[in-house]
RNA sequence: GGGCUCGUAGCUCAGUUGGUUAGAGCGCGUCCCUGAUAAGGACGAGGUCACAGGUUCGACUCCUGUCGGGCCCA
């Protein structure tokens, strides 16, 4: 007996139900348990915020991170998962702000940063509650006890540890960075904000001469290498070698004392002062003109020759073209003196050989526009990001990268310094701008002023404020050193889709820039970096104990005599203790410097992008390497199996996952650590010296903290020394490296017993990840973006309510890949609900309501003590499935190649054919398998119930029925496991109900739940092992002839519609005309099945039957195309010309076919080309690839009286549903009608009673309400009476 | 402005190394079933595969450009 199901399924419902029934017997503990000695599967959790709330784009991405986590435990492995929260950053700062009233950094000072950041930290867990909530309803299985948290003590010290390996080796350094820059605030605003702040204003326009010096060009360029000075940035797309050389500028031809000048165009006058270098386009077309106004002589853009003489009211004569990179090098006199005076003479020695002047000289750039201006841009490198990259570029080319200063003459809060001349120090940059243009002007450096109108950002807070670009001190990670290791390990990444390799991700990797590191805010990991007071020597420190065994290291400020820690935690014990690491407690911390005696070791103020803490998860979860056991549990998971987040994640976590792995555990870290063993070595003096324990211990010491050597090494390689202790340690290392190898750690283990240099050589990339799916967008309801404020998409919360959490996973898996971006639609949720689950869940009701009518059971049938071939239960009447009827047969080859399918589709991480093939399975089964089976089920039992087993004393008939419901019964039970990772809530309701489990029964389902399958299986079906395809049970071939009934079927009716014969009208005949005979006797014994179908009470099948049909001999292009290549379309054109019958002929008995194209004999074969049939007019008939069905129209009167007699039928049953009667409900029917109708209903009174429940017909004129309806051309009045 | 990506039926989306009849669901129309029943099913109409060139014997598919949406970066 199965629990008989509720009249009245809710989903949502019963996934509550199963939601607590995990959670009172723990499943998903349980699920790791059973997997506890399997190998891993490893999964990072990519850390979402919890200081805002989830919408469902979050459900999207944890539906698929779900989804194969549960799979892959299915199938045998063990899938920790370790949730995480990403706490800090900009945002969070935001939000406080906003509730405190404030925004600017001055006000956060005032405020406080220790309340400040107290008030952060409260924060960024506000809706922690809806978050685990929403993780709870969706069934997203992961251990959020344990998350992982970035703002936790030891998750901050293992960043810092990654900070200050990367610092030891060189790798972290001091720069600038131009941001844009509330000057009033003294702070650098987000894009996110600037973007918010953008409005229309006029600004000036001034176009400036730039005179170029006038030496002979000889001496002005010979140190410019031209080839290299044409070379433009590195972004401009590789042009460079193999382009034309440099000619000789064209006004090197003029008399010696003609005035030549660059002409300049610039918004910005006030950033004139800071001149550094002109740029021009390198293949931009430029031209020499003559001023016939004036008589000197200009460069400018070709293109904007015109439009700038007629703005200066000049006439420009144009004098000679040439490119942009002929101009590269010439050197010109600023329009200020500022940094010009002492250094317009100053060179610097190059790479490539030779000196090249610091500044004032004409660059290559990219970013020419020759929308506006003169092609020709003013650059001062501080006051722009271009303009900054261009710098850096230059910088390159130099010996030493600090040679060329960056200038700049203004201070952080906007005003001029010292160094600009003295009319405008202190002042406001921008207010400056009308003086500055007057000056030049009266200079006649400034040829014409105007104003635009152009987009520009104002502080979103501050409205009267304009933002500027401002180069900051910053700090940053050269990652693009490791541009070649990011892109060796992007390639081993598999992408979903892949276009994300070579195109979003492999082109950001390929235009890295080094990772700027430093944020100048308060909440965010401390960047561990200390600075002498004295010499500005820095170190990084790796931990807190670290810094608090330094000598003198104390926290003690004026304020705070016992050190600030201990004060304000005695002042207020609920401080959470993570807070030591953090601003502004650690600022306290000082100790004496190494670097010079007496000074003091200060911390810098930064804290770090938070990018970097959510990319350092892979280890910083563990607290590695302080953390006990962290390198080793590390090491077991790393790199993980499968991650996924939406596509913007590409430049944030995907690339910090990877750069941060990379730099610190790929073979270039491997060499550096190589590098620092050997200088152990020789500084511990092993290979002469005394061996002591110190020095064993120091050697070990270093061996434990570096992941490299636990993970890469040999104990051979460390060489150390001999001894007896020296022997227990390496022998202890040994064991722990062969454990890490066994678990697959590295990613591609160098040969065994090689060493460090080995690994290097060989080469060993470190992706962090190896599957990643980038999700699509989630989109509201109007396919635009989601918005809170237009609420354009329904709550998660909604729809698990609604539909419940399988609707809304289901839709996820099934509607589209996963990196289409979805409209998130109510519709399309209910109709995923309605087309997959609840069709299953018809059918599952159907098995669940017959089963218990004919008292199905899948308990033991025989006594325990009996060994049996499995643990399985033996259910009523049940034989192997190659004994049971074709129709289970078929349903079991589906059921098997369904498994096959999808098992191949989810091992490769593709969840959308899987979920397809699921549906088209579901719908084989209640379309066909249920429907063809339905007499089955429902014959009466003609024996007792509790024979079978061996000897099988079942009657046929009975045997047959309890195959049928043996067949339905396995598949469903087969199904519930086979969808418990995608809809893990319904699946489990059937499994539950299928196995006599419990979650509908601790309801109060009343059901006596009296059989024992249940002690036989798992608790869970997220218990059970995936379900295995068993081969022997597919049978192909009878799964091509179902489908080729199936296919009869569906045209027999098509057939039918075009010839207006509804199937209610029996008719005589059905001709089935095949291409191929190979099938036809198999068909042979489906007549009956399609005659039932179509209504049709013969059945014929042929391969000849020209009266119907004419054939067509066309060519296969698969197969003739590669062959024949260009012959090909006059191969076709030959067979057009063919007579079909003849050649069809041929085919079918030599397997040849001649086709002459221009007179030379072509031979084919049949898988050359495809016979195809076409209907002859006049039949009724539709056609597919492989067959013809043609209809026999003809009705003869005794066809007709039949299908009067079903339309009456079908009235009467109308009637019957209409008025609710029970099914078994007799009733006397009444009618009143011609002549004709009443005959035959006379005739077939008998069939009539019985389809109708009918006890009697009673004819005659009818009073009162009767119904009405026309039979064919017969006008009917009939009365149903219940009899009692 | 740059990079990536998408554009296929009224709507939402598939389309597997290029192969000549481009698919599904919804919606629509016609019909069937009435013992899964506030369900279920069949059939049909509907497409210049955004546009324009090119490569190829052959292009929805590959290349170039244009237009339009999205994302990221300026």
């Amino acid at each position: 007996m199965f629990d008989p199901l509720p009249p009245q399924f809710s989903f949502p419902e019963a996934e509550e139900r199963v939601l607590a029934f995990w959670e009172k017997h723990d499943i998903f503990g349980k699920s790791l348990e059973i997997r506890r000695d399997a190998p891993r599967f490893v999964f990072y959790e990519g850390p979402p915020t919890a200081n805002g709330l989830p919408h469902p784009g979050h459900c999207l991405t944890r539906a698929i991170k779900d989804l194969f986590p549960r799979y892959q435990t299915m199938c045998g492995k063990l899938v920790e998962r370790k949730a995480g929260w990403d706490t800090h950053g900009l945002p969070v700062e935001v939000e406080v702000c906003k509730e405190l009233g404030i925004h600017t950094k001055e006000e956060i000072e005032t405020y406080g940063v220790e309340k400040f950041v107290r008030k952060c930290i409260e924060s960024v867990f506000r809706y922690t509650r809806e978050w685990e909530q929403m993780t709870r309803r969706l069934g997203f299985w992961v251990n959020l006890e344990d998350a992982y948290v970035t703002f936790h003590q030891s998750y901050v010290e293992s960043v810092w540890w990654s900070l200050k390996t990367l610092f030891d080796r060189g790798l972290l350094y001091q720069g600038h960075k131009v941001v844009w820059w509330w000057a009033q605030g003294g702070t650098a605003l987000s894009a996110g904000e600037v973007g918010e702040g953008y409005r229309t204003v006029k600004d000036p326009s001034v176009y400036i001469r730039f005179p170029l010096v006038p030496e002979p060009r000889a001496s002005a360029r010979a140190v410019e290498g031209p080839a290299d000075a044409a070379t433009p940035r590195r972004r401009a797309g590789a042009p460079g070698e193999g382009e034309a050389p440099a000619e000789p500028p064209p006004h090197a031809k003029l008399p010696p004392a003609s005035q030549v000048s660059l002409l300049v165009w610039t918004t910005t006058p006030w950033t004139l002062i800071s001149n550094h270098f002109a740029a021009v386009g390198p293949d931009v077309d430029y031209s020499l003109v003559h001023d016939t106004t004036t008589g000197e002589y200009f460069y400018i853009a070709s293109a904007l020759v015109a439009p700038t003489a007629a703005k200066l009211k000049h006439e420009f004569a144009e004098v000679a073209p040439c490119k942009g990179r002929d101009l590269v090098g010439l050197r010109y006199i600023p329009p200020f003196d500022t940094y010009y005076k002492s250094l317009a003479e100053k060179t610097a020695p190059l790479k490539a050989g030779g000196q090249a002047a610091i500044g004032w000289r004409v660059l290559s750039a990219d970013f020419i526009d020759l929308a506006t201006g003169t092609g020709l841009v003013h650059e001062a490198p501080a006051y722009g990001e271009v303009d900054f990259l261009l710098l850096q570029d230059e910088r390159q080319r130099f010996v030493g990268f600090e040679a060329i200063p960056l200038l700049n003459a203004v201070a952080p809060d906007g005003t001029f310094t010292a160094d600009a001349p003295p009319a405008y120090r202190g002042r406001w940059v921008k207010d400056c701008d009308k003086e500055i243009m007057r000056e030049l002007k009266d200079r006649g450096v400034l040829l014409h002023q105007e104003t635009i109108e152009h987009e520009y950002p104002f502080c979103p807070r501050a409205e009267d404020d304009p933002l500027i670009q401002y180069a900051r001190k910053s700090w940053f990670v050269r990652t693009s050193q490791f541009k070649e290791a990011f892109l060796a390990n992007n390639d081993k990444i598999n992408w979903l889709p892949e276009h994300i390799k070579e195109g979003r991700f492999g082109d950001f990797l390929r235009n890295n820039v080094d990772w700027a590191l430093s944020r100048e805010r308060y909440w965010g990991t401390p960047l561990p970096i200390w600075v002498c007071e004295k010499t500005g020597q820095m170190e990084a420190i790796g931990s807190l104990a670290e810094l608090t065994a330094k000598p003198g290291a104390t926290d003690v400020t004026p304020e705070c005599p016992q050190g600030m820690w201990a004060a304000k935690k005695a002042e207020d014990p609920t401080i959470p203790d993570h807070l030591r690491v953090h601003k502004p407690y650690i600022d306290a911390w000082t100790y004496q410097s190494p670097f010079a005696t007496g000074a003091k070791m200060r911390r810098v103020p930064e804290v770090i992008d938070c990018w970097w803490d959510a990319g350092s998860m892979p280890f910083a979860q563990w607290g590695f390497p302080h953390v006990g056991g962290s390198v080793q549990t590390f090491a077991e998971r790393f790199p993980c199996d499968f991650i996924s987040e939406a596509i913007d994640q590409t430049r944030g976590w995907f690339y910090g996952l990877l750069a941060i792995s990379t730099l610190l555990f790929g073979d270039a870290a491997m060499k550096d650590e190589y590098e620092a063993m050997k200088r152990l070595r020789a500084s511990l003096d092993l290979g002469s010296g005394e061996v002591t324990a110190e020095k064993v211990a120091a050697i070990m010491k270093h061996v434990a903290s570096s992941p490299f050597h636990r993970a890469f090494a040999s104990p051979g390689s460390l060489q150390l020394p001999e001894g007896e202790q020296a022997r227990e340690m390496c022998a202890e290392v040994a064991q722990q490296l062969n454990e890490m190898r066994a678990r697959g750690f590295p990613a591609s283990p160098p040969r065994e017993g090689c060493s460090v240099e080995t690994a290097v050589l060989t080469g060993s990339y470190p992706m962090p990840y190896r599957t990643c799916i980038v999700l699509g967008h989630v989109m509201g309801e109007d396919a635009l973006k989601m918005s809170k404020r237009t609420k354009n998409y329904k709550e998660p919360a909604f729809i698990f309510d609604t539909y419940g959490a399988d609707a809304m996973r289901w839709f996820f898996f099934s509607a589209q890949t996963p990196w289409t971006s979805i409209r998130f639609q109510e519709a399309n949720i209910r109709d995923a609900q309605r087309e997959f689950l609840v069709r299953l869940y018809n059918v599952f009701s159907f098995f669940n309501i017959y089963a218990n009518i004919d008292g199905f059971d899948v308990a033991p049938t025989r006594p325990e003590s009996e060994p049996r071939a499995s643990a399985r239960a033996v259910p009523t009447g049940w034989r192997p499935v190659p004994e049971r009827s074709e129709l289970d047969r078929w349903i079991a080859s589906e059921l098997h190649r369904t498994i096959r399918f999808v098992r191949d589709s989810m091992d490769r991480f593709e969840n959308y054919p899987a979920a397809g093939r699921l549906k088209d399975f579901v719908d084989a089964l209640s379309n066909w398998y249920v429907r063809r089976s339905r007499d089955r089920f429902w014959r009466g039992i003609e024996g007792p119930r509790d024979q079978g087993g061996k000897g099988g004393a079942f009657s046929a008939a009975d045997q047959d029925k309890w195959d049928a419901y043996n067949t339905l019964y396995e598949t469903l039970l087969a199904l519930s496991q086979l969808l418990a990772p995608f809809t893990p809530f319904f699946a489990e309701v059937m499994y539950q109900n299928l196995t006599g489990g419990q979650v509908l029964r601790d309801q109060g389902n009343k059901g006596p739940g009296d059989h024992r399958a249940g002690a036989l299986n798992p608790l869970s079906v997220h218990l059970c092992d995936y379900p295995t395809a068993d081969e022997s049970l597919i049978d192909e071939s009878l799964v091509a002839e179902m489908d080729l009934v199936r296919d009869i079927v569906s045209l027999g009716r098509a057939a039918r519609t075009a010839a207006k014969l509804k199937v209610r009208q029996p008719l005589a005949l059905v001709e089935i005309i095949l291409v191929q005979p190979e099938h036809s006797a198999w068909l042979d014994t489906h007549r009956a099945l399609i005659a039932e179908e179509l209504n049709i009470k013969q059945v014929e099948f042929t391969t000849e039957a020209d009266h119907y049909v004419t054939y067509q001999i066309k060519p296969d292009f698969k197969a003739l195309g590669p062959k024949f290549g260009q012959q090909a379309p006059k191969i076709a054109a030959a067979l057009k010309k063919l007579d079909p019958a003849p050649a069809r002929q041929s085919l079918t008995t030599t397997g040849e076919l001649v086709v002459y194209v221009e007179n030379e004999a072509v031979h084919l074969t049949a898988q050359e080309v495809q016979v195809r049939l076409e209907a002859k007019p006049g039949w009724s008939a539709a056609q597919g690839r492989v067959v013809v069905v043609v209809v026999k129209t003809e009705l003869t009167p005794e066809l007709l009286d039949e299908g009067l007699i079903r339309e009456v039928i079908h009235h009467v049953q109308g009637l019957r549903k209409e008025m609710n009667l029970p099914y078994e409900a007799r009733v006397t029917l009444r009618i009143e009608t011609d002549d004709v109708l009443r005959q035959v209903v006379e005739r077939f009174a008998d069939t009539l009673k019985h389809e109708c429940l009918a006890a009697e017909i009673a004819f005659g004129p009818l009073t009162g309400d009767a119904h009405e309806g026309k039979v064919g051309p017969h006008a009917l009045r009939f009365a149903l009476t219940p009899r009692t």
